[in-house]
This record gives structure tokens, C-alpha cells and sequence, in this order.
RNA sequence: GCUCGAAUGGUGGAAUGGUAGACACGAAGGACUUAAAAUCCUUUGGCCAUUGCGGCUGUGCGGGUUCGAGUCCCGCUUCGAGUACCA
């Protein structure tokens, strides 16, 4: 009996369908189980070889908690909105939409041939209304929140307006873009207008004018996460600083339940470390100076409050406001030059040429500490965005500043004992401070530092700042808000109307508010985006509906956001749709959400550590303060799957020639080497004919070869089309079947580390499979299979497979797993094993990774129903018990060395045997034991 | 620069501090076959021995802890990932 995987596939998964038998309700009688994939963004291209891998692992993952009696959730769907079908758009004119749609078919074509067990009856689309309805509804609940530092959650914009009606800014400690202050009654004295623009200072979704990522080709801006390098991630087109009125979200305001939150959860450390420092939080101080003989102050950021007796100048940004204050008159016309010269350089330029340049704005700082008077610079190497946008700059002990003072010939003044300013700066934070302050100087403060380690020194100085009025100590974050607004078409439209220049929400009962049809995909003639060239696009406030432009009023018809929200709006809640998918009531009702609660298992890249990863930890974290999400954090357990790269075949061409050398010969001759389609390539041989008929230029080649066969040579690249090492899924299903493919691409090593696709090693897993089918079916094609009592022997293999493969899925390391199905399988083979108790357990184990297979064997065994439905089997340590154990001999309970013994020697001759090894004289040092304790539990210790 | 991770045969990779190289691919030899495919058997880290047992060596480099180190500690080298004027 043949294995024919290709009849038993389709049939399982003709069945499958038929049955509903992966489709899941909330079954309170059951436990649940979230497992979770990263959802995909269907791109024009498809699937290959290498994304099915993370789908594969979380797939057995699934299937094995549903065989031991989870409920399991594991749904799939679409991140639908993107850049590449809106280019496509603008190249063709095909709506996105279409084309969308026509990848996600092909998509979900391939994905069903592998055979997931997801629950397609939860699919969501990040582009269809239903969905992004309440993408647009948490958009607005974000407008209508502040967050509160005190009680550390988001609440009602409303309670704030209370407040400020009744104490203006007395008393607030919320998240805000800048600090504001103003009285009860100075608030109710405004205009609507004035308060709908303070209110925007804490609101979490908020309009905001900030220095925007704009990228000129792609006429859109971008989040930080989303520039590489100073160029975009997607295109690599040049990206610029600009000023822009943007929509953000305040994610800095949850910086700090971010970072704590990383503590309580399962996800690897290098991962919960990138998440770390793109937070980067770090304490200091904000230290307040004087301008000199000036009323002005300004306020500077230092982590290193102990340097204070060493700021010998003070940077500023050259975005910062404080410039234009502090440029006097005659430094004025350099001042400008430099301002022009800084901002016309492209974000790229900046980081490319890292030259010290400056200027001086005339100014001069008091120091608080010394009294001294020190220039204050303008300088790029200072952010506007980090901080105050300014600093006080210490030579001795930060490489930048000594840089810029070598430069500017500013004076350098060390600050710790014994350190060497001469050549570089002293950066460590480790030594003991001194010249703080300076001997034979009068002091200025009664602040003494000398002597102090840094550590030290930074707590007195921070103490000192606080108790003295002259600042506060702080904690800035580096995660920065995110800027929500994208100058494109195929995205989520934003709910909003503007009146008066002001933005308002559109009722919640309105939406979703629906994309608007467009002729061009482009932006507009007047510098628009593209939804600019909607004719219906217009909010009627009395209609409560979209209308046509022409019909604007300013009155009660108001022209619409023509922005769209960025690909991170619609994959932040995406795991809290899967729960209720077709609630049109709510993002998810209370009892679902009280069901599933969290995802369990997270399978998906690490290039979204510090996108998605950190976008959809705030977003649930904020709904969660609104008590739709029940758990602070969605995703309890991550895992990382590594990336499969290509493993490219090269022909080597003689130059000038159509003769090609084998890889072995090559080094004789000059070459050229050449891509070559790794699909007309078997083990690194070239299929010669293949070749030929490949490009009508290599028709006539010709071939030196080595042992009668063309070798290949190969390297490990991305797998990509321009490499033609790109490997379909598809073909290998037809070739092997989707088993096969599993198996492999388990087989390929740890589930957790990038490695390349070599279809070289496929075989081996394709004959397991046909081992395994073989131990059901005689040569004659009878099925085998007895009642018989199975040996010992083979009750053994088998219980080691179920103690080997239920940690090895609990550890993901599904690689070994499958070595020992091969072991095992090998070991019945030889056993000629066809009894039903062994292999019923054998199948089961077998279903998480081969599915088809399985129940096709599960009904050989004589099953009506699905293996998923059957239970996990439990190991039997009784029969794994080795002929010999191994006892541990130690010391004084110190362990020393193991010896092996028959399974029933007795104590006695444990005891002998240890002492005929100690006589040896190598452990005992001399020394005569005082007793030999033989324990069960294989520990023999001896006391001396 | 900083942070994190990795380094084991021709290849992918196994090894709670206890016989390094499981399992698989590839390769070599053999069986079956007119032949091919498929299947099965043997060998396969290196060196030496192979008229026998076998012997030596070996997990990037240098030290250390330990009866015992691929594994733990210290110092390097190389590669990969993340991040980068973050004060």
C-alpha cells in the first residue's frame, strides 16, 4: 500500500471544512487557549517557503493544547492596508481594494494547502469597515482621554474640563505636550476655540505640530520606527525633518508602564531589551540657569548632576525656541546662517557626516553651582526632542561635548581623581571626584563633592538640586509620541470633521466612516493628500452623514480629515477582534473578552520589537484602562521564529563566453558567477537541459563538467526573486505534500534561529512518512494491525517518543521532536510492531505536526472520529527504566563522580564498589570515610 | 560606540557539568533490478593502525574552577541582530 499524500490530503482537509472540526466557541466547561500569529500583509509576490515556518509552530503548538484538553483559539487574518497596493494603484489605476483582495485569495489558496487548524470563521481584515470600525472608535476614545500620572490610566477628557472650571492647572499632574498655566477663571473666560486648543495639549490622541519624518517620494510622513538609516524602511527614498500639524498619540505617557510591564511578561531577553532601550529611560535632573544679566532662565537635562562644577559652555537646538531669545544683535546674521545651513541637511546627511559644527548665540549662563559665567553655543549634535533641548555641557567627562570643545577651543576641566582629559574624555561613570569645587577657588555653594565616588556624588548633587530650589529631579524617556497621520489613500479614514479649524469626532453612532471612492491615488495638485480629490467628503452634522464637498457651510456642513491612519492603527487590537469578530455592537463584548481574556502564545518576527510590538502594548494598555481589555498586557508569551533566508545556486560562465565550468573546476578559468533558479537545481547539480531552456540566451551553452555533472556553487542570501532562490510552498505540497513540508520545515533546525532553505534534506523527512505508513500495511498490502499486548521493548520506544515530545513542543524545540519520531519509528520497524495500543499513541503524538497523516491512520486504527478530539497520552516513567543506574557518589554531600550499576544491585554492593573506587586513593585525599550512606534516588554519599 | 546573541564534521544541527557529533542530508561501497526509480544494508570528525584489539587528537583562541568543561567563570577573536549624537 502506497503512501498517496496527496488523496489523504485533500480528503482530511475536504473534512476538516465539512465538519467545522477547527472552529471554536467559548465553552465555559473548558480552558482556554489563545495562540496567536503575527497576521500577514498580503503582498503581490505570495507565500514562500519561509513564512509558513512561524504559522507551522504555533500550529502544532495548538493542536497539542487541544489534544490535552484546551479550548483553543487560533485564528487568522489580514493586515490588509499598505504601501505596495497603493503604489500599484498609482502605477495602474486598480483600486487597492481589488488587488488586496485578489492577494489575499491567493494567499489563503496556499495557506490551505498546509493544513492549519485556524479558525477561518474569525478571520478579520484590517480594511473591511466592520473592522476598522473600531479602529476609528478607539481613535476617538483616545481623543476623549487625558492620562493621569497619579492614578497612572487614561480617564475622561470630561474630568479634566471639570478640573480646569474649577482649579485651572492648580494641582495637575497629567501627560502633556508642554507645561501649561492658567486659572479657573482665565479657562472660563475662553473661547471654544481656545479651550478645544489647550485641551489638545493632553489629549491622547492629539493634533500636534511636531518635526515630522516627511519623505518627499513617498509624499507622506513616517514614524521613527519606519526610517532606516535616514531613509525610508519601505523604497529606501531620502527622508527629511519637517514641521508639520500631525495627528499623534501620546505613547510616551505609558512609557513607564511599558518598560515595568516588560517585567511580568514571557518573551525573550534580547527582545524585552531592544523594547528597553527604545524606551530608554534614564534618571536625572533638570537644572535650572540663569542667562547673565538677563531675567531669562532655561532649564537643561543631565544624567550626570555631579559634573556640575565641570560645564564650562551650554548647546542648545537649533530647533529649540530659546534660540531666537538668546542670540544677541551681533551674533545675529551667524546665528541665521548657521539655522539655514542645519536645516536644509536631510536627516541622512546628518548622520553621514558627523562634522562639529556650531555657532555662538552670545549669551552667557550662570552656573548655579560656581557662579561662573559660560557661553551658551547653538549646536546639531543637541536634540530638540530629547529633554529641554538644551544641555550644559561637560568636556572632561561626555566625548561630544570634548569634541565640540576641541573644536571651539572651549576650556576642559576634569572632575575625577587621576583621570587622563588629554586625548579623550573621561566618560565612565567610576572614580572619585574632585575640583568640586575647586581648591584655593572661594566656594560658590555650600555643596562639597570631593572625595565622593560618581555614585555618590550624583545623589548629593540631586538632593542638593531639589532641596535648593534649583530644579527638580526627573525621568526622561526616550520613546517618543507616535505621529499618527499618513498623506495616503489606503488607509483607515480618520472619524473627524474640522470646524473652525479645530478638529471635532464624528458621533460614535455614525460609524465606521467609510473610505471615500477617489479617481487618482495620488495627492492632489495643491499638495494635498490623496483623499483630497474625494468629491463626497464632507460630514453633515445635521444629516449625520457624509455628503458632497460643494455642499460645505462651515455652518452644519464641514469639511473632513483628509489624512488616513498609519499601517500600525489597524494591527494594535487585532487579537481582540478575533474574540468577537462580528459584534457590530462593541470591539468585543465583556463576556467574550472575559473568556479568552490574553493571547497565550505569540508566534511572529522581532522586526516589529519596536513597532507593532510597542504600539499594540500601548494600545491595549490603554484599553484596558477603559476596561474593554482585561489584561494590562496582551501577549503573555512571545516567540520569535527566525527568518528563512534563500540559499542561492551560481553558474560559473567563462568571461567572454557561453561555456560554463563546474564549481570544482572554476578556479582554472575567469569567471563571472551567475544566479542560477535553485528550482532547475537538485543537491548543487545543475539539470543542464533545464538550464538551457531557461533563457533564451543559454540555449546553445555549453558545459565543462566535472565527474559528468554540472556543480553548482551556492551562499546563503535573502530570499528574494532577484536571487531566484525563491522556494513556493505550493510546489513542494505537490512534490512531497503539506506533511512533509511541516516536518521539514520543523526539521530544519530550532524554531527561534534565522537559517537558509535547502530542499536538499527534504527527503529524509519524506521517508519517515513513508516508514510510518508503512508499519500499518504488509507487502502485500494487508493492514497489519493486531490487539495484541505490546513487549516491553516497544512499550518503551514509544513512552520515551511521549516523554520526549511533550517537553520538546513546551520548549518549542520541535527540531529534536522530530528526530525522535524518526527513532522511534525506526525502532518499531525493526520490531515489526503492528499493535494497535503502540501506535494509537504514536499517531496522536504524531497529529500536531502531520495532520493528514494521522487521521488517516487514526481511522486505519478504527476511529469514527478526528485524532483532534482524541487526548494527549501521559508517559509512563515505568517503562522507561534503564538496566543500569547511574548513582551519583559525593562527598560529604558534594558531588564527585557517578558510577552505573545493574538496575538491582543492592546497597551492599553499591557500598563496595564505591569503596573499591575510593581505595584508589584519588578522592578521600587519605582520609577514611566515617560511613557510607546508600539513598534511594541515586545519591551514595559518604561522610568523613 | 553601547546592548544582546552566536561560534561543534562536507552541510543542517544533537548533547539536566558525566561515553561529543543524536537525527537528517550529502558522499563512498554493497544488495535487489536488463536498466532506472524506489527500497534495504555497511562505512562516514581528523590522524595513525587496520593480520586483531585499538591508539592519539578533537566543540573559535588563551587562562581558570572541577575527579570531570562543548556546557560554568575571567580575558580575547570573529560573525550576526538591535540601537545610535538620548546629555
Amino acid at each position: 500500500m502506497e503512501y498517496n499524500f496527496r488523496e489523504i490530503e485533500q480528503k482530511w482537509q475536504k473534512r476538516w471544512v465539512e465538519n467545522k472540526t477547527y472552529q471554536v466557541t467559548e465553552d465555559a466547561t473548558k480552558k482556554k487557549f489563545y495562540v496567536l500569529n503575527m497576521f500577514p500583509y498580503p503582498s503581490g509576490a505570495g507565500l514562500h517557503v519561509g513564512h509558513p515556518l512561524g504559522y507551522i509552530a504555533s500550529d502544532i503548538y495548538a493542536r497539542y493544547k487541544r489534544l490535552q484538553g484546551y479550548n483553543v483559539l487560533n485564528p487568522m487574518g489580514y493586515d490588509a492596508y499598505g504601501l505596495p497596493a497603493e503604489q500599484y494603484a498609482i502605477q495602474t489605476g486598480q483600486h487597492p481594494a481589488i488587488t488586496t483582495e485578489a492577494n489575499i485569495n491567493r494567499y489563503r489558496e496556499q495557506l490551505d494547502k498546509i493544513g492549519f487548524s485556524f479558525d477561518w470563521s474569525r478571520e478579520v481584515r484590517t480594511c473591511e469597515a466592520g473592522y476598522y470600525h473600531w479602529t476609528q472608535w478607539a481613535f476617538q476614545q483616545m481623543f476623549d482621554s487625558f492620562y493621569c500620572n497619579k492614578t497612572e490610566k487614561a480617564c475622561p477628557i470630561s474630568r479634566l474640563i471639570a478640573h480646569f472650571e474649577k482649579n485651572g492647572t492648580d494641582g495637575l499632574d497629567v501627560a502633556q505636550s508642554e507645561e501649561l498655566s492658567f486659572s479657573a477663571a482665565e479657562w472660563n473666560a475662553m473661547s471654544e476655540k481656545e479651550q478645544q486648543e489647550v485641551l489638545m495639549n493632553y489629549r491622547i490622541a492629539y493634533l500636534g505640530e511636531t518635526m515630522v519624518n516627511w519623505c518627499p517620494a513617498l509624499g507622506t510622513v513616517l514614524a521613527n520606527d519606519e526610517v532606516v538609516d535616514g531613509v525610508s524602511e519601505r523604497g529606501g527614498y531620502p527622508v527629511v525633518q519637517k514641521k508639520m500639524r500631525q495627528w499623534c498619540l501620546r505613547v510616551s505617557a505609558y512609557a513607564g508602564r511599558l518598560l515595568e510591564g516588560l517585567d511580568r511578561i514571557d518573551w525573550t531577553d534580547s527582545l524585552k531589551e531592544t523594547q528597553r532601550n527604545w524606551i530608554g529611560r534614564s534618571e536625572g535632573a533638570e537644572i535650572r540657569f540663569k542667562v547673565k544679566d538677563s531675567d531669562l532662565e532655561f532649564t537643561i537635562f543631565t544624567t550626570r548632576a555631579d559634573t556640575m562644577f565641570g560645564v564650562t559652555f551650554m548647546v542648545l537646538a537649533p530647533e529649540s525656541e530659546l534660540v531666537s531669545a538668546l542670540t544677541t544683535p551681533e551674533q545675529k546674521a551667524e546665528v541665521e546662517a548657521y539655522l539655514d545651513r542645519t536645516k536644509k541637511r536631510t536627516e541622512r546627511e546628518r548622520i553621514a557626516d558627523r562634522k562639529v559644527s556650531g555657532v555662538f548665540s552670545g549669551s552667557y549662563a550662570v552656573n548655579p553651582f560656581t557662579g561662573e559665567s559660560v557661553p551658551v553655543w547653538i549646536s546639531d549634535y543637541v536634540l530638540a526632542g530629547y529633554g529641554t533641548g538644551a544641555i550644559m555641557a561637560v568636556p572632561a567627562h561626555d566625548s561630544r561635548d570634548y569634541a565640540f570643545a576641541r573644536h571651539f577651543d572651549l576650556p576642559i576641566v576634569p572632575l575625577v581623581e587621576g583621570c587622563d582629559v588629554s586625548e579623550e574624555s573621561f566618560d565612565a561613570k567610576e572614580g572619585i571626584v574632585c575640583n568640586s569645587p575647586k581648591s584655593g577657588v572661594e566656594p560658590y555653594c555650600d555643596l562639597t563633592l570631593n572625595g565622593l565616588t560618581i555614585k555618590e556624588a550624583i545623589a548629593a548633587t540631586k538632593k542638593y538640586v531639589a532641596e535648593h530650589g534649583l530644579g527638580r529631579v526627573k525621568v526622561n524617556y526616550r520613546l517618543r509620541d507616535a505621529i499618527f497621520s499618513r498623506q495616503r489613500y489606503w488607509g483607515e479614514p480618520f472619524p473627524v470633521y474640522y470646524k473652525d479649524g479645530m478638529p471635532y469626532m464624528i458621533p460614535s453612532e455614525c460609524l465606521p466612516l467609510e473610505l471615500p471612492e477617489v479617481d487618482k491615488f495620488l495627492p492632489t495638485e495643491t499638495g494635498e493628500p490623496p483623499l483630497g480629490n474625494a468629491t463626497r467628503w464632507a460630514w453633515d452634522t445635521v444629516a449625520k452623514k457624509v455628503t458632497e464637498n460643494s455642499r460645505i457651510d462651515g455652518v452644519t456642513v464641514f469639511p473632513l480629515e483628509l489624512n488616513t491612519m498609519p499601517g500600525f492603527a489597524g494591527s494594535s487590537a487585532y487579537y481582540l477582534r478575533y474574540m468577537d469578530p462580528t459584534n457590530d455592537k462593541a470591539l468585543l463584548s465583556t463576556e467574550v473578552a472575559g473568556y479568552w481574556q490574553d493571547v497565550d502564545l505569540y508566534v511572529g518576527g522581532t522586526e516589529h520589537a519596536t513597532g507593532h510590538l510597542i504600539y499594540s502594548r500601548f494600545w491595549n494598555k490603554f484599553l484596558y484602562d477603559l476596561g474593554v481589555s482585561l489584561k494590562d498586557e496582551p501577549f503573555k508569551k512571545l516567540v520569535n521564529q527566525g527568518m528563512i533566508q534563500g540559499r542561492s545556486n551560481f553558474v560559473y560562465r567563462i568571461k567572454d563566453t557561453n561555456t560554463f565550468v563546474s564549481a570544482g573546476l572554476k578556479d582554472k578559468y575567469d569567471t563571472t558567477p551567475i544566479h542560477v533558479d535553485v528550482n532547475i537545481v537538485s543537491n548543487d547539480v545543475l539539470d543542464v537541459e533545464s538550464f538551457k531552456a531557461w533563457r533564451p540566451e543559454y540555449a546553445d551553452a555549453e558545459f565543462i563538467l566535472e565527474d559528468g555533472k554540472y556543480v553548482c556553487g551556492w551562499a546563503v542570501e535573502k530570499m528574494s526573486k532577484s536571487m531566484f532562490n525563491v522556494v513556493n510552498p505550493d510546489m513542494i505540497v505537490e512534490k512531497y505534500g503539506a506533511d512533509t513540508l511541516r516536518m521539514y520545515e520543523m526539521f530544519l533546525g530550532p524554531v527561534e534561529q534565522s537559517k537558509p532553505w535547502d530542499t536538499n534534506g527534504i527527503d529524509g523527512c519524506h521517508r519517515f512518512l513513508k516508514k510510518l505508513w508503512g508499519l500499518f500495511w504488509s507487502k502485500q498490502g494487508d493492514l497489519l494491525l493486531t490487539n495484541e499486548e505490546p513487549t516491553r521493548e516497544e512499550l518503551k520506544s514509544v513512552h520515551k517518543l511521549i516523554k520526549k515530545v511533550t517537553t520538546d513542543i513546551e520548549n518549542f524545540s520541535y527540531n529534536t521532536s522530530v528526530s525522535a519520531f524518526m527513532i522511534c519509528v525506526g525502532e518499531l520497524q525493526g520490531l515489526k510492531c503492528g499493535k494497535r495500543a503502540v501506535l494509537e499513541n504514536l499517531v496522536i503524538l504524531l497529529a500536531p505536526f502531520a495532520p493528514h497523516v494521522s487521521e488517516e491512520l487514526w481511522e486505519l486504527l478504527g476511529h469514527d472520529t478526528s485524532v483532534c478530539d482524541a487526548e494527549w497520552p501521559q508517559c509512563n516513567e515505568e517503562y522507561l527504566k534503564e538496566d543500569t543506574v547511574r548513582y551519583t557518589v559525593s562527598f560529604n554531600g558534594k558531588a564527585r563522580f557517578t558510577m552505573d550499576f545493574a538496575a538491582d544491585a543492592d546497597r551492599d554492593t553499591v557500598s563496595k564498589a564505591v569503596l573499591a573506587a575510593e581505595a584508589s586513593g584519588k578522592y578521600l585525599e587519605g582520609k577514611e570515610p566515617k560511613k557510607i550512606i546508600v539513598v534511594p534516588g541515586k545519591i551514595v554519599n559518604i561522610v568523613i
